[in-house]
Parts: C-alpha cells; structure tokens; sequence
DNA sequence: CTGGATCCAAGCCGATACTG
DNA sequence: CAGTATCGGCTTGGATCCAG
C-alpha cells in the first residue's frame, strides 16, 4: 500500500498548474459521461443505440455531445458503414484504450472503497 | 503497452451497470474540481487558502461545496486548530490517497498524449 | 481565515421535432 | 438508425455579504 508507483512526469501536478491546453482537455474529459462511454467501448466496440442502451440514464443529446468531444480529442474513432439504415460504430483509439486503464483503476476503486464510503457517509450525517 | 493490467472485478463496467451507489459515488467524484483537489492534496496537506490559490480559477464556493463532498465520501479529512484566525488543513485519508494514483495516471495520461489530442483537434477542425 | 447564505446570470440538459 | 437544431426549465456556479 505504501509503495507509490505512478509513471507521470517529476510532478503531476505542475501539468495541471501551468498548461492551459492540459487545463482544458482535463475539464473535458473529467466529467462522469465521458468516462461512463470510455468504460463501455473499453470492453467492445459499439453502436450508438447500443451505447445509449448501455450507458444508462444519458440523454440522447448528451451521448452525442459526449461522442464527438471525445472523436475531437482522438480518444474514439467513428465509422459510419454506409448501409441504409445507418449503421455507425465508435471504438476506442489507443489513447483512448490507455485512458481506458485509468477510468477502470477508478472501478476499481469504488469497488474497493464502497463499504467504507458508505460508512463515511453515515457518521457525515446530514 | 498491451499488457492490461487491472485489479478491478471481472467486469468493471458491470458496476456501473448495476450499483446505483457506485453510480452516485462515480457521478460525485467524476467531476474536475474534485480531480484537482485531489491531485493537489496528493503532494501535501493544505490550507483552504492555499487550496483556492493551487487549484487556479476555482471559486470559494466549488472549492467549499467539494471539500464537503470529499469529507462525506471520506476522501478528505479537515482538520480545525482552534487558533484565532482560525486555521484548518485538508489530508487526503488512505481511500483519498488511493483515488489520487488514478488522477495521477490520468495526469500523466494527457502529458503523454498531449501533442496527439492537440493534432487530433486540428484535423477534426471546427 | 474559514465558511455559510443569498441573489442572479449563464449554460446545461432533456424533450421534441425534423433531416438523410 | 444516427444526428442536428431549437426551445425552455432548472440547475450550476460566481459575486457578494455576513458571522465566528
């Protein structure tokens, strides 16, 4: 537990203080719909509908929103098969496969962390 | 870079289907302001003034109403010296310090793939 | 210094309607 | 089926003021 193990620069957090651009692509991605779609398409590629099936409780416009941030930002790539009805198939690039490794370490996480977050909750109260 | 390697159930994304409380943690947490927070807490302990002067361009009140969050989900501990000003520090507790090697990843993440997300945003234009 | 409360504008997001 | 556009409510979040 004690052995801090990350691979980032000397100090992440410099990242987050000076550069604007890693600013920005931080506020964009951090956002619970981003990561929910990056989950799913980790595990296979995925149709819009089925996206919007799975990804539960997102709005239509939202999805979509979130879809071309994330094409925009090169972490998903999408391919439209030109068949009638429409057939179009988003799936995670490389970045988006290595940011994939993190949202998962944040599954985890909650996993791990559930029972004691619940307790926590408790003894806050109100 | 092929080798995946994560600790999580099975299935991560089945959490997220399923738990509704794990859902509600997530959709907490997933959010920038808490991301920075962490990440800034991750290297040592802080003041809030030196918190809102670190995390650069959150307000007092993002900063407060996530502080609060963090504590509740206990990820943070705030500590009170009862001195006149009064001064209280923020901690990350040891579930806190967890979640901050994940933000670390994220971190190093857009270090890594800053100049590829920067060109994907060319070619995608407006 | 810390932080609660209030007011008010900006923008988010859902619903709906409409194209290819 | 996939996607865009528009509208309107309602949440979000910043500014400000007050208290301990």
């Amino acid at each position: 537990m004690g052995t801090k193990q990350y691979t980032g620069a000397p100090e992440d957090a410099d990242l987050m203080r000076a550069d604007s651009l890693a600013r920005e692509i931080f506020s964009d991605i951090a956002n619970k719909w981003a990561f929910l779609i990056i989950e799913f398409l980790g595990e296979r590629t995925l149709r819009f509908s089925e996206l919007r099936n799975e990804v539960e409780g997102i709005s239509h416009k939202m999805l979509t929103q979130n879809l071309r941030m994330l094409e925009r930002n090169g972490l998903v790539e999408r391919t439209v098969h030109p068949t009638v009805p429409p057939r179009v198939e988003y799936t995670l690039t490389e970045p988006g496969q290595a940011l994939r490794a993190t949202v998962d370490g944040m599954c985890g996480w909650t996993h791990k962390y559930l029972g004691r977050i619940e307790d926590s909750r408790r003894r806050f109260g109100a």
